[in-house]
Parts: C-alpha cells; structure tokens; sequence
DNA sequence: ACCTGTGGCTGATCAC
DNA sequence: GTGATCAGCCAC
C-alpha cells in the first residue's frame, strides 16, 4: 500500500499543496493554497463546525444526526458557522447535557474535511520568514534597536531603528516591517523566543508608535492568549500567538522539545543551540551583548549589523534543523502548522481517532475514569564493577506486546488503535529501507525525518492508553501492557541466571549481565529467544569492556573502543556543578580502566583547582530551571507548601519579571557564617573574575562528599570484581 | 486552557 | 542527627 494513500493517517481528502487555513467570511474558511509557480491563492470554502451530544436535542428544537453504535456520544449537531457553534455550545451548556467539542476552528475544518497541511508540497516549497528584534534599554528608554529578516531563499533586510531620531524612525520600521511581510507573504514566521520575547515586544511597540501590525493574509491583526505548554517535566506558560493564515514557530519550543531526547544541551538561548549544532557564525559576535552592544549600536559600528544578522541566520539554521519533522506531521494531523508543534504526542494521537470516528459517522466514548498502574520493572542484582558485559533487550517492547496480545482500548470498536499501529510499524520499515538506498542526502535527510516521526508515533500509543484526557484511552489495556512486559523480563533474567550468566541490570525492557562461561554468544541468544513468545523479539544489540554499576537506573559503560557512556541522574544530572560531572566522569572511568589508585590525585588535582581558583566559574555554578511562577513560589512559600530554593530567591532579589521554564546560573559565594545555599547564592552573570568570591570551601566540601559517596564503590586491590 | 505513561535517585530544606 | 517532603532531573 502507498503510504500516502492511508486515510487513517493522512486523511481522505487529499487536496494538495495546502499552506494556511484561516477563518473568513460567516459560514465560510478561506483555504490558502501553494500554486507550482510559486503564487499562493486562496479559495473560499463552506465551514461547518460541530458538536458530539450524548442525547437527542430535538427537544430544544435542534436538528442532529444520530451516528453509528451505542457510544456515549451519539448524535452530531453540525451548523453553519463558527458564530453558531459557539451559541450552540453555550445552549447545551444551558440545558445542562453533555457534549464534545473541539476548541479549535481549524480543528474542526480539516476534522470535518479530511483534510491536511503540506499534502505534495516540499518543505523548500514552504515560505519561511526569520524575525529577530533587539530592543535598546537604559532604565529610561525602552525600544527597539534593530529588526532583522531573512527567509528560506536566503534573503536578508537589517531594519535600524536611527538612535537620534528613535521615536520617528521606530514608528517608521515597524511600518517597513509590517510591510515587507505583505510583501513578501510568508507561509511561517519563525523565531527564537518568538512568543515570550519578539512578539509581546513588537506589540507593545506598535502600542507606543501607535500603529498596528495588521501581518493577516487578508489583514487580521495579532491575537494573543495565555497558554501552557508541557514538555517533558517541564511546564512552560508563554503567550500563544496567532495571525489569520500564516504560523507562528518558535526555534526556542523546538530545542526544548529536542533536548527531551538528547538531554544535551547546555542551554536554551539561541546561542547555546546554534553552537551545540556547530553554526555558530562567530563566538565573538555572539558575546556582543548587553551594553556592549547597545554602544555598537550607538557608534553606528558595523559589528552591530553583522551580529544583528547572524541572529537571523542563526535561527533559520535551527529551524532548518528542528522543524522537518513537524512539517510532515502537519500532513497527518487535523492541526495547524504551529499548532502541531505544541501539541502533546497522546492529544494528537486522540485527533486522528476522532478525525476516523467522524468520518465513518460513527459515535465515539466518553473519557474512561483515570487510574494509576503500575509500570515496568527495574532491579539491580549487582553493584561495582563488572567485565565483558553484554546488553540484550526486546526489540519496540510495548508496541509488540499490544499488538501480540491485543491490548487495545476497549472502546474503540472500530480498531483503529490496532490498524494505526500496525501501518505505523510496516511503513517506518519501508521508509527506513528507503532511506538506506537514498543517494540524494536531501532525499535521505527527508527519509530519517519521516521514519523518526513514525518511531515517535509509535512509541506515544502506550502512553495513549493510560492518557486521562484520550476519548479512546483504557487503563486496564495499559495496565496488561505492563505486566506482561514485566513478565517478560522476568523470564528472561531466569533463564539467563539459569544459563550462568550473571544479571547485573535491568529496566523495563532490557537486561545488562556477563555470560556464563565458555558460551557462544549467538547460540545464547538463540536460546533465548526461543523462551519467547512469537512476535516477541530479542537483540543482542551491544558488548562492553566493563561496566560500573550503582544504582536502579544509574551506570557507566566502557565501550571497546574507549569511550565511557554515564546513565543516570545520580551520575550526570544538570543538578550537579559541571566540576562534580567531570569528576565523577574521570573518576568511574579509572574505576572501570582498572585503575582505582589514580583516583587520590585526582582528588588532589580538583582540589588545588578549586583553592587556586582556577577555573571559570561555569564550573562551579549551577543551573536550574525555574518550574514554578513567582508568583506561585511565593504562595507556596507563605503556605509553607515548599521549602526556599535558591534559584526562586534570585529571580526574585532581581526584580525581573522571570517566567517558568527560564534559567538561572548561580554559585555560592563565601560568607562570613555558614548559611543556607539560598542566602548565599549569586548570580553567575555577577562573578567578578578579577575579585573572585566563591566559597572554595563549600566546593571542596562538595568534592570530598562525592569521593566519599562512592568509596565503597572504588574496588579495593585486593577485593574482588566481577570477572569472566 | 492545557495536558503521553511509571519508576528511581538526589539535594535542599524543615520538622521532629 | 534523622526522616519526611518537595522539586528537579533522568531512564525507559
């Protein structure tokens, strides 16, 4: 089957090449389309948004029709405009009966329709505009220094705010921005911070300037709303931003959305991304900042154009990078563009449901009553260091295990969850063949996209059954999902003790241990398999030269080749001072290279650095993220409902308006009686290197705690270690 | 208004 | 001192 031709994941209607959806006239949307040569029309479509009611509503003299089966929500009342709709819902509301709706009109658009973004459109086919504004601030002034552009086809115009005419000539560069983006019409407009930053400040500008940043295609103006987004365990409120028929993306949401993968990156300012990626275009033009470079500006020096340029150029190659993955989702899900990338894996998942559900007319559930389950299983047989270690683990667990033994929800009587799986996992095989046999690497870069996005896809649909908010979710299905994935590995940890081999760590779907004695690695995993279940399938995936095992979750590995792989918040959690993840680095690696008698000078080594106040303070500070608003902390802290933290106590002594997910570097400088951390923190950005005032003791203190934590560990010559 | 899941470790603080 | 609690981060 072509992939494109699924309609459970693309949708039944396959118009093309469609860039933007926005709201028009009553009763109808306009639907920008992308011509071959390059033109973007629109066509006027009739919009019908609807409502799931749990009960005939004749009775209030509204006309419904009554869908397939026995559901909870039964009946679909379908109207004729947005106006209507949201009458009808405060109606219902009224008569007090139960129902379902979308919030979101473009939802319910491309719902109704089958219809989605991007369809046969290339990514390069995409209008990209770059936005990134500097603002010039004295404690007295506050404006704007400088716009700058560029967009996908490498285009670039530095707008300059003149500094001895500012009022005057702000007015006229926002003016000259509003009208490069009608002229230039882009599909998106992308930028780092966009939403917390460039946006709100834009807007408070044109305020001041008294003019209006009328950016719509057909001329709306910017609309913003409070909004929340979760990424990972962290929850970010920020000013959600629309514009009629174009996107919003904002670079800094998608590098906290790649960190939750990769976990590798030291920050989330433009600057911090773009050198994680190796674009940095100049780390000196980069460090121009602060008051630097408001004097760069003044001075009219050109260093202030080049650094206000590479921003832009900066932020295209993040989205460059970042954003493919989203551009192919936007041709699955029943979303806007921008609205793809803030949604949830599991909310998505519910729109592709509900998307089928509609189409096949047929009545969808209520929300099941959440529960908790209990998840996978985690144990540690062996503590210290362990030689010849092999890694086996069951290949997509849950998916596997879902579909094996049909722990699907139980509400979906149309089993879409087991069709969507299955597709998901044939078509991510094809692509990644595909990709293997791609020569173009454009080609073979748009291949690894799509596969990844299906791997995701894949990954997110147990976590969709135990998902609260999914119409579809069933927590006993996840609840079987995990318990046999925990029977499972529980078979194969006896049968390998069984074998002789020595389990040392296990996590939910893969096991570390050295094997027996005088085995042939491939009849032992032969063996194995053979314990198993069809459709259940073991690798034997990875060998180390040692591994140094601590606790549940946390160990280092040694690989042939030399490199030294840390898992584990207690081994190299941001949590820790970058000093302390150096040194447990070096340190598990003597222990695991077998040379434990190296660890007393490294000790000494850190030490004489820390007292000699050697090192940058980048080594010593401590970065959090702040989680909470200020607001809230000071709440909880008056209702004693959480303890001081430094981070909070800073951003508050600041004054600056500091939001949830933003982050703050301190260290902990001497003070003259010992006090806690939170009285003695300071900003990193205020360490004065030439009148240095850290506490060096309370970092040797922390030095010695870590050997200390870990003595036991540090094999003695004498005692034994695990060996083959 | 928004939201995939559970399991596990640690540091900081505070009540006892 | 010790244990409990919270927040933050990480593994899968």
């Amino acid at each position: 089957m072509e992939l494109e031709k699924n309609t459970l994941l693309f949708g039944a209607d396959p118009t093309p090449r469609i860039v933007a959806i926005e709201l028009g006239e009553t009763g109808t949307v306009k639907v920008y389309r992308r011509e071959r040569d390059g033109s973007t029309i629109a066509d006027v479509e009739p919009f019908h948004p609807f409502v799931w009611a749990d009960s005939d509503v004749v009775d209030l003299g509204i006309e419904t029709e009554k869908l397939r089966s026995d559901l909870k929500y039964g009946w679909l009342i379908t109207v004729d405009s947005w106006k209507e709709l949201i009458a009808l819902r405060n109606g219902l509301k009224k008569a007090g009966r139960a129902f379902f709706a979308f919030n979101d009109p473009v939802q319910h658009y491309l719902t109704a329709t089958g219809r989605t973004l991007f369809k046969e459109l290339a990514l390069e086919e995409l209008k990209r505009m770059q936005l990134e504004v500097l603002s010039f601030s004295d404690g007295e002034n506050d404006r704007i220094m400088s716009i700058a552009l560029s967009d996908h086809t490498g285009w670039e115009e530095l707008i300059v705010v003149d500094p001895k005419n500012p009022a005057e000539s702000e007015h006229a560069a926002l003016k000259r921005l509003t009208a490069l983006i009608k002229e230039r019409d882009p599909d998106v407009i992308e930028g780092h911070n966009l939403f917390r930053f460039d946006l709100p400040y834009l807007v408070e500008r044109a305020r001041a300037a008294k003019t209006k940043l009328d950016w719509g295609r057909s001329g709306g103006f910017l609309r913003s709303r409070p909004s929340r987004l979760q990424i990972a365990e962290k929850t970010i409120d920020y000013p959600k931003f629309n514009i009629d028929g174009r996107h919003f993306v904002d670079t800094f949401l998608l590098a906290q959305f790649y960190d939750v993968g990769m976990r590798s990156l030291s920050g989330f300012d433009r600057i911090d991304v773009a050198r994680h990626f190796g674009f940095c275009a100049s780390d000196e033009l980069s460090a121009l900042a602060g008051k630097e470079l408001q004097r760069a500006y003044i001075d009219n020096e050109e260093r202030f154009r080049q650094r206000a340029l590479c921003a832009v150029r900066e932020t295209r190659a993040i989205a460059d990078l970042l954003s493919p993955s989203y551009f192919i989702q936007a041709q699955i899900f029943p979303y806007n563009y921008q609205d793809v990338i803030v949604r949830g894996n599991a909310t998505r998942i519910n729109a592709l449901f509900l998307r089928e559900y509609f189409r096949q007319r047929h009545s969808i559930p209520e929300m099941p009553m959440a529960r908790s389950f209990e998840g996978g299983y985690t144990d540690i047989f062996f503590t210290g260091v362990a030689r010849n270690v092999w890694h086996c683990d069951i290949a997509s667990l849950y998916p596997s295990v879902m579909l094996q033994f049909d722990c699907f929800p139980a509400t979906d009587q149309l089993q879409i969850f087991r069709h969507l799986l299955t597709d998901l996992r044939t078509f991510r095989l094809e692509v990644k063949a595909q990709m293997r046999s791609a020569k173009d690497p454009k080609e073979q870069r748009h291949f690894h996209a799509l596969q990844n996005t299906f791997k995701i896809l894949i990954n997110s649909f147990y976590g969709y059954l135990g998902f609260a908010q999914g119409h579809f979710a069933d927590f006993d299905a996840a609840a079987r999902v995990t318990q046999i994935g925990r029977d499972l590995l529980k078979k194969m940890i006896d049968w390998l003790n069984a074998q002789g081999a020595q389990v040392i760590e296990v996590d939910t779907d893969g096991i570390y241990f050295v094997p027996p004695d005088k085995i042939d690695i491939g009849d032992l995993q032969k063996g194995l398999a053979k314990e198993l279940p069809p459709g259940i399938e073991v690798e034997f995936d990875e060998h180390f030269d040692a591994m140094f095992s601590y606790k549940a979750k946390n160990y280092a590995l040694l690989t042939p080749e030399g490199d030294v792989i840390i898992k584990g918040g207690a081994l190299k959690s941001r949590g820790l001072e970058k000093f302390q993840r150096v040194f447990l680095e070096e340190m598990i690696k003597l222990i695991m290279e077998g040379k434990p008698e190296a660890i007393v000078d490294l000790r000494e080594k850190f030490e004489k650095e820390i007292r000699d106040r050697d090192w940058n303070i980048d080594m010593l500070m401590k970065t959090d993220t702040l989680q909470d608003s200020l607001d809230k902390y000071r709440q909880k802290i008056a209702g004693s409902a959480r303890n001081r933290a430094a981070a909070y106590e800073l951003a508050l002594a600041s004054g600056r308006n500091y939001k949830p997910g933003e982050q703050i570097s301190y260290y902990i400088k001497a003070t003259p009686k010992k006090v806690p951390a939170y009285e003695a923190a300071k900003f990193a950005t205020d360490f004065d290197p030439q009148n240095r005032d850290e506490n060096v003791d309370y970092y040797v203190a922390k030095l010695d705690e870590l050997v200390k934590k870990f003595s036991a560990m540090i094999p003695a010559p004498e005692q034994e270690t695990l060996k083959l």
